[in-house]
RNA sequence: GCGCCCUUAGCUCAGAUGGAUAGAGCAGCAGCCUUCUAAGCUGCUGGUCGCUGGUUCGAGUCCAGCAGGGCGCGCCA
């Protein structure tokens, strides 16, 4: 049987419940639903069976349930089935059922949870893809560790998995960001203008003014001295300059990019550069594929409603028929001087990562682009080679001391991810960023994150797995080479036990539910609750002897608890994994 | 004005495909305790699930409307 214990005894209800009545319809079975009681006085799980079949059947729910007790009756994992409430019928299984779960667990070791419901379908997620213009903030730490747990979650689920980067070096903002290093490279060679003075003389005026392109205008004055400058270390031409500032600057954002997401842990699979797209023809390609489709059209659009930009007037603009696909508009894919939006260049990008064979397209995006989801949907919709879905990350206010905290010392307003690896490191930043559902806002106390007590889940999980290893440590002398996946487990039987194993066995749901759901954080919520279970059990040792895990009287005994340990420690692990976290041995 | 997201205990937040008396941590209250190296532990208190309608045997969950908060709204990316 499945490694999942709720998926089999689900099986076992849709066999009874076909027995109790025959020929029901498909759709009806597929909602027969096991899930874990709330109340112990309800059994260990419940099924909705009789209920959601009794319209069907013609018969009431508590006769259904009723044949569904009775069907059940003797079952190999089932001890114990009652109709209860409006219909529904409370199980209790066999001790033993949650018992052997632990070999299975010992033996997939991190791999426990492991389940197909991705049918190996090919799936990119796209994710962080910052504009190389400036340092990683928080807001791309949310998205990159969101981008990173779900890219894992979707793997052990069986989804064949392309993590991927999406580099925005195309757009105006990389000249602009040229001209920016070009005044921090004359500041190197000690030029007498001002900044002020400088900002003149920039096309659109100086925009990025922050610090951290000093060391990038120092190294260009290492590398190239004063042979990028005008006479007496003015502003030369442009055209002498612009193009080789701008890959050195860069270069040396992504590098400092890289270094920013080598420190978090995020590794992706593949870097696309816009530029490299542009190159490629592949935008055009694209474009001339919408437009084959009667996609793309000249015209006007209406006026936004209600307050007018100042200087909106009515234009004529190359336009893609997003409203045939559920957007409000149609969307400009050229610019006034004939070259393209960046939507025009996106919808190019998305079409590349299909034609690498992605059939599911997932964009994990800033929430301030959730204005641009309709769009790029309606445009993947159009070219009708793959679905895209996009998870939206809101935004990130980090608390010091219960105080917002804004300044950085390198970008000025924005909380630099850098900065926030220093202070709490990337255990806690990665674990953190997933106690919160994605699309809700969230608050980082940089003090709850580094705090060791139970309001910190990232201590409070940690915690757990360094207590089981070193119960394991300990327990390493008297196992003897035993075998832990071959030991006799009938000892576990207090309530406090089975809570734990019960909480082990609904891992492989938990993992496959939060795929599915897109919805990395319930990997954190399960793991907060698993050791919870696990902090519980400890805590009984204290008061009842029976109850710890190394015992010297009871060796049998001993080798069933230190299995039920290490159980523990492979699940945390397992989730762990799936976040990015790396598990700790001991606490310090 | 339009679109998207959010609104659950005093606070911070969980609540997959609609299921029984809506959960956890913190705070508060009451006991206990100095540990199988380890965050002290156990229990209790605390809720008109923003509001109003609707669908359903059943709604925190789905639908409509309203209120409050956030984000966005033609050639920025």
């Amino acid at each position: 049987m499945t490694t999942d214990i709720l998926a089999g005894v689900r099986a076992r209800i849709v066999a009874a419940l076909d027995a109790a009545h025959p020929g029901l319809p498909p759709e009806v079975r597929a909602r027969v639903d096991v899930s874990v009681a709330r109340d112990p006085a309800h059994g260990e799980l419940a099924t909705n069976a009789a209920m959601v079949s009794a319209k069907a059947a013609g018969r009431k729910p508590a006769d259904l349930a009723a044949a569904l007790v009775a069907g059940l009756a003797g079952d190999a994992l089932i001890a114990l089935a009652a109709p209860a409430g409006p219909g529904f019928v409370n199980l209790t299984l066999h001790p033993a059922v949650w018992r052997a779960q632990l070999p299975t667990i010992l033996r997939a070791g991190e791999a426990y949870g492991d389940n197909a419901a991705g049918q190996g379908v090919r799936v990119n997620v796209e994710y962080v893809s910052a504009n190389p213009t400036g340092p990683m903030t928080v807001a791309h730490a949310r998205g990159a560790v969101t981008g990173d747990a779900l890219a894992n979650l979707l793997a052990k689920s069986g989804f064949a998995v392309t993590k991927e980067f999406y580099i925005n070096d195309a757009g105006n903002q990389v000249q602009a960001l040229a001209w920016a290093a070009y005044w921090r490279y004359l500041e190197a060679l000690g030029t007498t203008l001002t900044e002020d003075a400088f900002a003149a003389a920039v096309p659109g005026g100086l925009q990025y003014r922050g610090a951290y392109l000093v060391d990038v205008g120092a190294a260009l004055a290492r590398a190239r001295g004063d042979t990028l400058a005008g006479p007496g270390l003015t502003v030369a031409d442009p055209a002498s300059w612009l193009d080789e500032v701008r890959d050195f600057t860069m270069a040396e954002m992504l590098a400092s990019i890289h270094a920013d997401l080598d420190q978090l842990g995020v590794h992706q699979d593949v870097f696309s550069s816009e530029r490299a797209l542009l190159a490629s023809g592949e935008v055009e390609r694209t474009i001339a594929r919408l437009a084959d489709k009667q996609l793309v059209y000249r015209g006007t659009l209406e006026p936004p409603k209600g307050k007018l930009p100042d200087d909106w007037e009515p234009r004529e603009q190359t336009l893609f028929r997003s409203t045939a696909f559920g957007d409000d508009v149609d969307r400009p894919l050229k610019k006034s001087d004939g070259s393209n939006t960046y939507f025009a260049n996106d919808i190019g990008y998305h079409a590349a990562k299909a034609a690498r064979g992605a059939a599911l397209l997932i964009d994990v995006w800033g929430a301030d682009h959730g204005g641009y989801v309709k769009r790029m949907q309606a445009a993947v919709n159009a070219l009708g080679d793959a679905r895209l879905e996009v998870v939206l990350c809101q935004i990130v206010h980090v608390l010091k001391g219960g105080q917002p905290v804004r300044m950085s010392k390198r970008a000025g307003t924005y909380v630099t991810l850098a900065d926030l690896l220093d202070e709490v490191g990337r255990d806690a930043v990665r674990f953190t960023m997933l106690t919160r559902k994605s699309d809700a806002q969230m608050e980082f106390d940089l003090d709850a994150a580094v705090s060791q007590t139970r309001e910190n889940p990232v201590f409070y999980v940690q915690y757990a797995h360094a207590r089981c290893r070193s119960v394991l440590r300990a327990a390493a002398a008297r196992l003897d080479g035993a075998d832990l996946a071959d030991v006799g487990l009938d000892s576990l039987v207090h309530e406090t036990e089975l809570a734990l194993m019960r909480r082990l066995a609904s891992w492989p749901r938990t993992v496959e539910a939060a795929a599915l759901a897109r919805e990395p954080h319930r990997i954190a919520f399960f793991l907060y609750d698993l050791a919870g279970d696990f902090h519980t059990l400890w805590n009984r040792g204290r008061d009842d002897a029976a109850l710890r895990f190394l015992r010297d009287d009871d060796l049998a005994g001993t080798l069933a608890s230190v299995a039920l340990v290490a159980a523990t420690a492979v699940v945390i692990r397992s989730g762990l994994a799936v976040m990015g976290v790396d598990p700790v041995e001991e606490m310090r």
